[in-house]
DNA sequence: TTGACACTTCAACAAGCGTTGAATCTAATC
DNA sequence: GATTAGATTCAACGCTTGTTGAAGTGTCAA
């Protein structure tokens, strides 16, 4: 079991010495770049300690040294690759969310229109030609499932955002206890959790009438799905 | 990252040389059971590879060569803590779809029956004052969610549960189409795993409104949420 | 040309891993 | 009491882990 630190430290203070010699060195910065990539892509499917930095390192095409140079600790790179996307898709889902709350005012936006600016950032990314996203996706989803990460690297990296979310949800529904809320928000996160870690096992279930890896059709059904359940328990009556 | 093996195998040939010499002892009876509670409890926080065998060992209070002892290589260890409460479980959730089904006869039940006979039996079980239930159930989580375990593992030892359950829900909306109704279980399924988890988090996020270990509240609401979604998507007009 | 400094490689480290052979213990059977 | 066989312990195996110090390479500034 791996500890979860509260500070990193790595070989060198990598954030300050970049920018002291003006810019990294392109052919570095590429390489930097690959390290991520791998990680990303073995730590979502075998989770942090299913994975060892020589199986990056060999994935990346880069010696096993160059991770720890990189990135210091192998914790500090897993926080690293959480980072990297987390907030670009974080600044996307907000905006969306801004852009949803700004065409109904001074009215709250409809419960779907929420959870569309919840989800649609993410079938783009998902979609895109760049593996890299479903890769980060995945990554979410063990992170945000496992009871050792879960609380202290999501909520590093997404609490803000998710709160921004929830506090919309609240005004689309003023009369409903916050408790109600949030088991809402619950549920439609352990739906979004389970899309994103993309097992294969609906194909398996369905026999090929859906495809795990078919988040438009996945995103098309939640928005609704969940928008009728957040109706019915926060609806009032 | 551990491989998934087809087949087992352990230094002594289990199951046969058990009945062979009439029944175990029940000393080590009661040892392999503090075994396959240990591993439960570790394997559902960290992950297979995030839990070495020595420490399932310290914690069941036994010598590290027992677990390979009974159970053979860790693998199988994994294997065998799924399958223990598994077949109790499912057994009860297929009978309290059996009674609903029974109940409404020759209607099909109404989709919150088949939904509540699908989540009931986890919240006894998980309210009950033994914690391996919980941990058992978060440990189910991590697998369903996991690309590497959530086939095999998850479909060797779910998949006819769910056949059954996922044929109901069919069986509750006859018009709609099969995509339909494996999309909209695999919400619930979702859902379902991320309070299974238990990872704290919603505590954090209500700031104390809603507390993930209190199951109960979780499916009262979830029964009918989901059973809304269901309908939105599968009720059709 | 020389120096400096970021970058990269290599080899090694101590620690820990899953697993197993051999020895010892325990308890029931003849 | 001797025999037998399962249960348990102990010590060790070969191997892999994350990490690092030291040496080497490349490149731009002086």
């Amino acid at each position: 079991m791996a500890e979860v630190a509260e500070d990193f430290s790595s070989r060198k203070d990598a954030e300050t010495t970049q920018g002291k010699a003006g810019e990294a060195s392109p052919k570095s910065q590429e390489r930097r770049e690959r390290i991520l990539d791998a990680a990303e892509e073995l730590f979502a499917t075998s989770g942090f300690d299913g994975v060892t930095l020589r199986q990056i390192a060999k994935l990346a095409g880069v010696d096993v040294a160059l991770t720890s140079y990189y990135f210091g600790p192998k914790l500090q790179l897993f926080d690293a690759v959480l980072k990297r996307r987390g907030e670009i898709l974080n600044r996307a889902r907000l905006d969306a969310l801004r852009s949803a709350e700004a065409e109904s005012a001074p009215n709250p936006p409809s419960i779907e229109r929420v959870i569309e600016a919840f989800l649609r950032p993410l079938e783009i990314a998902q979609e895109s030609e760049d593996r890299g996203w479903r890769n980060y996706c995945a990554l979410i989803a063990y992170v945000n499932n496992s009871p050792v990460w879960g609380k202290k690297m999501i909520g590093k990296h997404f609490d803000k955002l998710v709160r921004e979310f929830t506090a919309a949800m609240q005004r689309c529904f003023p009369e409903a206890p916050a408790r109600d809320i949030f088991w809402c928000y619950h549920n439609l996160s352990g739906a979004l959790s389970l899309t994103f870690a993309d097992t294969g096992r609906i194909d398996i279930l369905s026999e090929n009438a859906c495809q795990s890896h078919d988040f438009k059709s996945a995103y098309d059904r939640m928005i609704p799905f969940m928008a009728a359940g957040f109706r019915e328990i926060c609806g009032g009556h």
